[in-house]
DNA sequence: GAATGCCATGACCGCAGCCGCCATGCAGGC
DNA sequence: GCCTGCATGGCGGCTGCGGTCATGGCATTC
């Protein structure tokens, strides 16, 4: 991600500031990491709305229901989403809302993968409190945070046209996304189908639609993209 | 490349020692970089018969004219085989034969799906002459050599897996190899047709046989099997 | 009620994948 | 010599899947 880049990006709020993050959503399946984090956010910012989800499925149930949050933090490997596919799908939810990735793993292409996702930030799970409170504060002003190992210049090339086709993910609706992960695993109509108990020509169509958001025309193309911007990490 | 793994790959030569490497090719498309190797091979080792190639292709023909080397030398990034395309395809010439890859590009995954593929070793172009020597010398007494920065025990599941799926890349003929590339660009049978000049129906027959080879019911299966071992890199 | 977005279905057509078959080149056995 | 066996590269036909189109139901929103 460059510099330039990320001025570019839009943003809805003109310009945010940390306190205007009142109610947050924690997105990880580890309980004790959930805990932790909210309660280090409740001491560090004071916040008292401090919601937790433990799927992206859920996330996205709960956003549907109680309305969208301030910020959101993010694990990278949930069981229902690995790799920059619960990004894409909460900015599709969430538009304007900074989302921050957790991981252990801070290899670089994910995090840039992340980032041209369209994540706030990429904060190691390894971090202190200090570092913590202060990678996320950064970020709820707008700033983009990335671990200092990472180094962005090694692949300049090509990146935006990564946020880009990361933004074109971001308009699949979620019956596309199942389907789209389907296909990256491999599977064909028939199989698919059965899997989500609908009948083959209903997966053609959408698979038709996702080609046509996507800028594909074969299946293997499409196989090829989401695995350029690692939306469905091998799993 | 758990340290078991490593101890059950066969080897032709029982015990080999750095003694024996008296032929050597080296495989870069940098002149520069091919200089400096094969200067540095002569003085540290004492050797004479230091074969270049600027291509995958150059070396292949080379070996096919002037004989198998002792040892092989491979740069990463050939203009005609990026990622582990090289070592499978050499591999599959020269059995027993150790290779050595050499990338200014240290990541983990790479490295990994370098040793899966079958190579002996794996060093940096940024590495002291001293080091350099050094680690050549290990890799020919038979040792399997990767950056200290590297850590094995990352992705230690699977791995076995991938040497078993790099082996089976190995078993492809040349015009298969080609023939997957062009898959793994995502292609249609008809353009690959074109681009070869043979008919269609031909590489049906070759893909057909590719699907045997490596356990593949579905093209999109085919393209995320090449993905996992790295076997073409993007370009 | 009209418009929009998401999901679902069946019919049509071209290509993908599997089959059988043939030509060449190269090894080893008689 | 010859023949056989095997690997490689090449071809056309058949079946079924992949991809496009036109259509309709069902929510939400204006």
């Amino acid at each position: 991600m460059t510099a330039a880049a990320m001025q570019a990006r839009p943003v809805s709020s003109p310009r945010p500031t940390a306190d205007q993050v009142r109610e947050i959503l924690i997105v990880d399946d580890h309980p004790l990491m959930c805990d932790a984090l909210a309660l280090t956010l409740k001491i560090s910012f004071g916040l008292k709305n401090v919601r937790t989800a433990r799927s992206l499925a859920a996330a996205v149930e709960q956003i549907r229901m109680q309305g969208a949050p301030d910020a959101v933090i993010l694990d990278l490997n949930l069981p229902d989403a690995r790799g920059a596919e619960g990004i894409v799908t909460l900015r599709r939810q969430l538009p304007g809302v900074p989302i921050t990735m957790i991981s252990a793993d801070l290899e670089g292409a994910m995090i840039s993968a992340a980032m041209a996702a369209g994540a706030q930030g990429y904060i190691s799970k390894s971090l202190s409190r200090e570092a913590l409170v202060d990678s996320l504060r950064r970020m709820w002003e707008g700033e983009h945070v990335t671990p200092e190992c990472y180094d962005p210049a090694r692949d300049d090339a090509g990146d935006e046209a990564k946020a880009e086709l990361a933004r074109r993910f971001a308009t699949l609706t979620p019956q596309q996304m199942k389907i789209l992960r389907l296909i990256c695993q491999g599977k064909a109509n028939k199989e698919i189908s059965y899997e989500l108990s609908i009948a083959e020509a209903t997966v053609k169509t959408h698979i038709t639609a996702i080609m046509s958001k996507i800028n594909a025309r074969r299946r293997t193309q499409a196989v090829l993209l989401a695995n350029s911007v690692r939306l469905f990490e091998a799993g």
